[in-house]
DNA sequence: GGAAGCATGTAAAAGGTTACATGATTGC
DNA sequence: GCAATCATGTAACCTTTTACATGCTTCC
């Protein structure tokens, strides 16, 4: 049950609105934890009931906004599950389900999807990047916030846990991309590209069809 | 919905019973799509009516048991599937949440995790290479009775995919580990063990030893 | 007056986990 | 006889996704 920690994680800093909430899972957070609204304001309701935030009513225009801040329990709550062990859940990757049968789909598809995979994971790598350079500039209100509440003393060990946490996704995205070009380098081998210089030990292959195709 | 398409890989190599299939579950196919026994049975019975699968009963002593088979309904819906384009799921890591607020920890529970990590994805890896064995050698029952299906023309690309789907989970395994020897590295400098010898700029180098652990 | 953004919710369905529940067969 | 393993299911619960639903405020 992270979404409940995340949340914590999140007004720990600052107290807000749901609405800011969402803003905030929509870009940092979503790094490490996605949620979506839906999930949002129907936990919020429960962690109040249930101690861990205490809302109150403030104006916005005529009407009215609910801002959200931690309480004693919260906090205490947070520190809790921070020093909790994790439980790593099961391996579930549709991409790498679908390679092991990936002789089935032609080999246009495969490819096509191999260089979906390198543009997600690069788009992914850029905007990584840039939340890294947020971090270690300081220049996020939301840590911002955070580091005006902590002694001068705890910046540097906030700052680098969060640069990690960054410094980890961009592991992964980067292992990500390198499979892909082995995989497409595999394809190539596979199926030379017609008129195309090999590369490598061209592959000799008896039969100049194509493997398999849908049908 | 992926546990329906990897149902249909594991069958379209052999008809087997649900038993069967949850025991395939919980070695090969588990290392990118995990399930669990109470998922399949209904999914079996789910897929049967859909008409993807065609069981029939076969003899067991004196009883009975239900063997499923991949149908040719099936099988164009395996082909569709695998030629589809894969959806990315949103992110959602429990540790690399729980990093970002690392400084909440106390360095000896920190420690602690990032030796786990290593731990888990070491032991992971173990299993992965032997997989990756057991697809190079095809010594694997499930691969013989695929390989027997198809034209020996087409084995090198089926082993071939066999084999990047677990190099894959290799690359991703290998980079958390890369990652969790950076946390420690950036933890020994927030907090210097006492008595140990300062390195500077500590680059992220394995501790000699306590990443090991008896299975 | 209208668009963009602020603000807050609910409902239904899908997918997955944990626990419960049962009984036959094989091998020692 | 007993344990391990074969074999098949259900129920309750939790989390997440998709879609529906509403209305105010700010700025142009």
């Amino acid at each position: 049950m992270s979404l409940r920690h995340a949340i914590l994680g999140i007004v720990s800093a600052k107290p807000m609105t749901g609405y800011d909430l969402i803003k905030t899972f929509g870009n940092s957070v979503a790094y490490t934890w996605a949620a979506g609204q839906a999930q949002i304001y129907p936990e919020l309701h429960k962690m109040e009931r249930a101690g861990f935030l205490k809302s109150r009513t403030a104006a916005r225009g005529a009407g009215e906004k609910r801002v959200y801040a931690i309480t004693p329990a919260g906090t205490k709550e947070l520190r809790r599950w921070v020093s909790e062990p994790v439980s790593y859940p099961a391996e579930r990757d549709a991409l790498r389900l679908k390679t092991t049968y990936m002789e089935m789909a032609s080999p246009a598809d495969a490819r096509r999807f191999f260089f979906e995979h390198i543009d997600h994971y690069k788009r992914y790598l850029e905007r990584l990047h840039v939340r890294l350079q947020v971090v270690n500039e300081l220049s996020g209100p939301l840590l911002r916030a955070r580091l005006a509440k902590e002694k001068p003393a705890d910046h540097k060990a906030i700052i680098a846990w969060k640069a990690l946490g960054v410094r980890g996704q961009i592991a992964r995205a980067e292992a990500e991309i390198e499979w892909a070009h082995e995989c497409l380098a595999t394809l190539d081998q596979l199926h030379p590209v017609e008129g195309a210089a090999p590369k490598k030990r061209a592959v000799h292959k008896a039969p100049s069809k194509a493997v398999k195709r849908a049908g």
